[in-house]
DNA sequence: AATATCAGAATGTCCTGACAAAGTTGTTCG
DNA sequence: CGAACAACTTTGTCAGGACATTCTGATATT
């Protein structure tokens, strides 16, 4: 028994405007997403099929199709042959996205601090040298951070850069987000490698995490790539677990 | 500096099959992820332009763009308007995907074996009810196994299924992976939200694997929802962090 | 009443065509 | 020689068209 499906009313892209450098279906998909959450389209709905979305608003069915892929790539929607497109039960929530933990904390209104407890230049040895791409010996910038969300020690993030960013300073670092120095230099973050773990704090990491001795810390380590494909930093990151968890939406493909 | 494009062997896509069900698009992809895993397209190559690959090979530009699309999305090749489409560098992972612990770990050759340790039907509480969309109080079952990898403990797995799978019995959750199962009733998985984090391992989690006491445990919830958008299953897991963990790939939008 | 078949509905795949935007390279001018 | 501009290259977006596959509901048959 097919739910019917929910027709879109006629002003419901009344806001999309066409001569935004925002892509068309990017507009689309932003304003369905808002459906979605605001629940004008519930979980277990059945959306209006996507021949006549296109017809009904102007739209190319290409360009309806990549909007609500977007979607269904994000885990919002499932889609199936015969049947139609459906939003999918269950909490919307937010999910994992390449950005720095500054952002996400900044995003979620957890006011982020950060003290630099370790500034140096070194070199690479060969973990540091596979991860960036770099050769064993050549220079690069070891920086070791805690990260405070509202004032309460959240993580202690290491991280490794290479020399092309070795000058960043002890202030930049302090007060801004890693990702945000990297892309004042112009780079672009598109890709990273993550690697999730867990293991018993180090002495260090306690104390500064305000943690007991040897208490389960969340772990990642990290490799972020531009848009060349080349590493651009490794970062082996801990977490205090009661503060901090990883949200992953899978989608099959 | 733009790397020259590297052009493909005339012979490139000899293997590929017009009437195979398989999507053509998916097998230009394959084809390419196989060049890349095997450094023929070795990282920092440029590929040819899309719009040769069509020409040359007699592919559209849309069926190409979109197999390159799919290796973007997997974080195996980045895309730049004016430069084309780069292997990105660092070593190509397995990355996870929507699979079942004894899936993943048949693929990678560690001879899964399960042994339950609770099963039992029961009564949905209020955050078994949100997490699978039922009702508090209608009946689930609960199953608790133990998870091992060429028999070492691995993981202690909690699940709670909904009723129409209550009839799943102890001896055919010791023999098959809980995703092979769902699927002979014809369920397809489509969407997991996961939260992953850390913890100290409880007294029973310590004896079922073997670990010292208190020691860290890695954990992860999940409630997977199958092509109608429903939630099948909901577990909450707990593995061994020398053993295990988890390993993701972002991709930037 | 139960089963099989067919038609309609909706997504999935692939193609052709056109124009826009971002980056690099080559040419010209001061 | 360096800067500015133009041309070229490559990806990004959008449209329109056609056919295939999967699913459901209606109808026909036993």
């Amino acid at each position: 028994m097919v739910q019917p499906e929910t027709v879109l009313p006629a002003d419901f892209f009344l806001e999309l405007d066409r001569s935004s450098p925002m892509p068309l279906y990017h507009q689309i998909s932003t304003r369905l997403e808002r459906a979605i959450r605001d629940q004008t389209l519930p979980a277990g709905a059945r959306l209006e099929n996507e021949v006549s979305v296109g017809q009904r608003f102007g739209f190319s069915r290409p360009t309806v199709r990549r909007a609500i892929q977007e979607l269904v790539d994000k885990g919002l929607l499932v889609r199936r042959r015969g049947i139609g497109t459906q939003v999918v039960h269950g909490q919307v929530t937010r999910n994992v996205e390449l950005t720095s933990l500054y952002e996400d904390l900044s995003q979620t209104g957890q006011n982020p601090t950060t003290t630099v407890v370790r500034h140096e230049i070194g070199t690479a040895d060969e973990t540091i040298a596979n991860a960036l791409g770099v050769a064993v010996g050549d220079r690069v910038l070891h920086v070791t951070r805690v990260r405070y969300a509202d004032g309460v020690p959240l993580a202690v993030l290491d991280n490794t850069l290479p020399s092309e960013f070795a000058d960043f300073t002890k202030d930049e670092l302090a007060n801004r987000g890693l990702y945000q120095l990297l892309r004042t230099r112009g780079t672009t973050m598109k890709i990273a490698k993550q690697q999730i773990g867990a293991r018993s704090a180090t002495m260090s990491e306690s104390e500064l995490l305000s943690l007991p001795r040897n208490a389960a810390v969340l772990t990642m380590k990290r490799t972020a790539f531009d848009s060349s494909g080349r590493a651009v930093e490794h970062g082996q990151h801990c977490y205090s677990p009661d503060l901090y968890t990883f949200e992953i939406t899978l989608v099959d493909k």
